[in-house]
DNA sequence: GCTTTATGGTCTATATAACGCTCATTTTTA
DNA sequence: TAAAAATGAGCGTTATATAGACCATAAAGC
């Protein structure tokens, strides 16, 4: 990635981060505390908390797990489900997509 | 990040590259265009949707945005609005945390 | 069935993210 | 107000994610 990110990505990222962070104040752990438990470093946490969008999404996951910020508004029994419901609907759809040929029949 | 992940960061991770491949075939775009249009590699934006958890949190949200995937189940505005919110939380929370120093008196 | 094309996988070189440390500053609490 | 602790930020080193090419295979459309 090296082109310009656009509006929502940004305002993704940061609107995650802010998410993180006032869940952790709220729930009153240091930063230090959060980054050992998700075996990460102080700096990348930080970094996460400022909506940077150059982080794994693992470590953003893990940190958001802990401070109990949820992803898709779902626990983790629903996230299953919704996994499964997603692979089902996987197999239904083509494995690879190609554009028909819109062959401009202009021989009659 | 060298830990291993947490079961939670896998299925959310698997969800949401599952969810972006199942987007991206419904709307027929192929991998090369979608990776084109995000400025990222093919390979990456395979690795995305396999739900690989070293990806580049910007660059799954960029994808994803392409295909018509939206987190926090929020459109353009709505996402700007949260974001605003979350900014005036932060400013009413604590700017840092500290364990209250629970101080057993015992000296009565 | 045949042709075309998308996809999956592997490899190497390079860019850069993450770590670990340090120091200065801010903020909280005693 | 003073002391202790958390945060913010910078820097050199190391680890690794990414790009970009390649090839083999599978799949879709004619």
């Amino acid at each position: 990635m090296t082109r310009p990110y656009s509006r929502y990505s940004r305002d993704a990222g940061a609107l995650l981060g802010g998410l993180i962070r006032a869940a952790r104040t709220e729930r009153r752990l240091s930063a230090q505390e959060v980054a050992e438990r998700a075996g990460i470093s102080r700096g990348l946490l930080q970094r996460i908390e400022k909506g940077k969008l150059t982080c794994a999404i693992g470590a953003v996951f893990e940190v958001a797990a802990i401070v109990g910020v949820r992803l898709f508004d779902a626990d983790e029994t629903t996230l299953a489900r919704h996994l499964n419901q997603t692979r089902d609907k996987l197999a239904l759809l083509p494995k690879s997509v190609r554009k028909k040929r819109t062959t401009v029949r202009d021989d009659f």
